[in-house]
DNA sequence: ACTCAATTGTCGTTTAGATGACAATTTACT
DNA sequence: AGTAAATTGTCATCTAAACGACAATTGAGT
């Protein structure tokens, strides 16, 4: 990849924007990009050298499987986030069985060493303090994943999905939402810990009360998100 | 809170350990001790310049509720666990309406300024990468915590429930755990994400079995863990 | 256009675990 | 010690949502 294309992408990630030029230099010069299709694979494997991952273009889901192969997503992941994490000790497994899938029939992510990452950290405060926030913010939101899956029934959770999915990929039309989606209904079960057949039944019920409107399998319309 | 006191514990806490003696100063002129008992509640209020805070004895539940009164404890954090976080924007409410309850008799704590507490860490990468990589160990706890909830039974939930408390309240001697227990089954329910009856019989179940032993109500004792 | 695999639709059945109701026991308080 | 309040014990009932099984539909690949 070219190198700018590569400064271009990071002087506009959100974590990295506020960075001096020769950081992003740096930054630079220790990334590494790749490309992926729709259902590649990518594994964090521990005998690897341990990586930062941030998305440039695509929708990622992280997953783990349960010992029957029972899935479940942990995260969705789109442009700008990030994923694999910074911890204390070097050698500590934290990646937990997790895999990703290419979700979007393009992908393109940028990542860093952990090690060569925590470099750059020591030498730019600033860098850290976002980086915290952003982790900080990962927290928060799981937190909520978490209540809502003891708080609320299934159709809220599904119902809560579009809006959230839509939050992230809709194009607003004169406050009409389009998108493209990416997931099958067993994918939104796994992501809202549910099975496939209630995901059926409860998008169905949301389609004849006009909440959503789905236009083949790819395409989904909210008319009105206040109304979901 | 005698200086001396607030400089011994700040330097025995693993977030702080490496820190130079005047950092540690630094921090000592802007935290600020307090104290409480078993029932407190320590609310998070929007209103207030928001803080970093971190136990240095006792329980803390940290929980919030549904529209219907159910709670949910999200945390239970003990010595040298750290609450309240920072965040990028400086607005924005994160607490989620959360508050904590103190379960042990007595409760000490050390609280910062956020706003502070950031300007210590831009003079200090050390501090924030170890202050990231903090905050990531609980992203990473909860990422488990909403797995075990997905895939594993009650059962399991509280039997793990007791593992994970033996391995942070209980005294060994010879193999065989002691602890006192500062949760109620109404309280290991929330936490569990279950109900009071079912923790009730799944408890007994364990007594029967012999897994675990209750002494009265306040005190656990597991023979061997490995059996649990 | 045709075929096959993937996805979705629709049931009836099953089940884990919540919920309610009340009794028994333990602990706290005066 | 005696009483009230909190906690635990037990059971019967109920229910949300998983699960299995099979049909219908869609879309991708040739």
């Amino acid at each position: 990849m070219r190198e700018d294309i590569k400064y271009w992408y990071l002087k506009n990630h959100k974590l990295f924007e506020h960075l001096s030029d020769s950081d992003v230099d740096a930054l630079c010069v220790m990334s590494s990009f790749k490309q992926g299709d729709k259902n590649d694979i990518i594994y964090f494997s521990d005998t690897d050298k341990k990586r930062l991952y941030t998305i440039k273009h695509g929708i990622l889901k992280i997953c783990h499987q349960d010992k029957d192969g029972k899935e479940v997503i942990t995260e969705l992941l789109t442009e700008h986030d990030i994923f694999g994490y910074i911890s204390l000790s070097e050698s500590e497994k934290n990646t937990n069985e997790q895999y990703a899938i290419v979700l979007s029939d393009k992908l393109s992510i940028c990542s860093f060493e952990v090690e060569k990452f925590k470099a750059v950290l020591q030498n730019n405060s600033n860098l850290s303090i976002k980086y915290s926030a952003l982790i900080n913010e990962k927290l928060v939101s799981f937190q909520q994943k978490y209540s809502d899956l003891v708080f609320k029934d299934v159709n809220t959770r599904v119902a809560e999905f579009f809006k959230r999915y839509a939050s992230y990929h809709a194009k607003n039309v004169n406050g009409i939402l389009e998108m493209e989606m990416v997931l099958t209904h067993q994918e939104i079960a796994d992501y809202t810990a549910s099975s496939r057949q209630s995901v059926t039944s409860i998008v169905n019920k949301l389609v004849e009360e006009g909440k959503i409107i789905y236009e083949g399998r790819k395409k989904v319309i909210i008319p009105d998100v206040s109304k979901l």
